[in-house]
DNA sequence: ATCTTACTGTAAGATATTTTACAGTAAAGA
DNA sequence: TCTTTACTGTAAAATATCTTACAGTAAGAT
């Protein structure tokens, strides 16, 4: 029997995938939220930091493709994160375009508070999952990565 | 020999995970956003129609947590979507606090040409993985939104 | 050298989202 | 019944983010 624009539901095997994919950065997220508030930092800033932290030198347009967000969006969130004195500007030797950005003595002095925040948390993400599980789903989501 | 601070990089195993986790989704979104983008949807609406088709009756409340938005911010989503007719505010009988959301002839008109669009999507996403990979995968992912 | 094009960050106004406060409603208990 | 507490959505003001336009700079072509 063909099938009739009545029967269609519209609905693949993928999406339930997908939203998947969406709700584990979503919950994630959610509770780093938690953990991060006692330091008085949003979530945005906390990435920046985080982005930071990992590539130390990081341009502000280099940035602003890590956290998703337009270019003058991140101008202001450096802004605010040098005026708290977690974050510096660095001009660079031979183009004076642009800032390299460095963390603070101050945003440092917090890592090993936020390196047991996120411990705990990864724990509970984690939890009876096996190591050899663990590789693999990193595996997969490194092909996503590379196929988008 | 004892680990002093200037040996510790403040970096997990698990870190590089998390980044992978935040990573895929929001290649995902930014391919979607291209797609869409020719139905004249904004990211957060066609998220919110997503969620309304696969869940009709749905109330502002619970889309909210879906979108991961406030409560007042679907209230003007759902305003711009009523009145593009797109989507329908329902009176619920018996508890008229609520607005169940459903979606218009309109929106239902234009699910085979995302559906179309959301394929496309996922093969690439999906290109060279095996159908036992992603029901592994899938069953990890099922896993941590538990645990969280 | 000069021109053209692309890159990087900022400024200003437009949009989107959140925060706070609130009105109406529902549910449970005294 | 009456009170209390929690739930649901909305309004208004505060923030955050984006869009557009732009100034300064870099790199390559002619």
């Amino acid at each position: 029997m063909a099938k009739t624009s009545d029967e269609q539901s519209y609905l693949s095997e993928a999406d339930g995938l997908v939203f998947l994919i969406e709700e584990v950065p979503r919950k994630l997220r959610r509770v780093f939220d938690a953990s991060t508030a006692k330091f008085g930092l949003t979530r945005t800033q906390w990435r920046a930091l985080a982005y930071i932290f990992r590539t130390p030198g990081l341009t502000q347009t280099e940035l602003a493709k890590c956290l998703e967000l337009e270019r003058a969006s991140v101008g202001h969130v450096i802004d605010q994160l040098e005026k708290a004195d977690y974050v510096e500007r660095r001009a660079v030797e031979g183009n004076r375009r642009v800032w390299t950005l460095h963390l603070r003595p101050k945003a440092i002095g917090i890592l090993p508070a936020l390196r047991a925040e996120a411990d705990v948390v990864y724990e509970r993400l984690l939890a009876g999952i096996s190591a050899n599980d663990i590789a693999t789903f990193k595996r997969l989501l490194a092909s996503m990565s590379a196929n988008l």
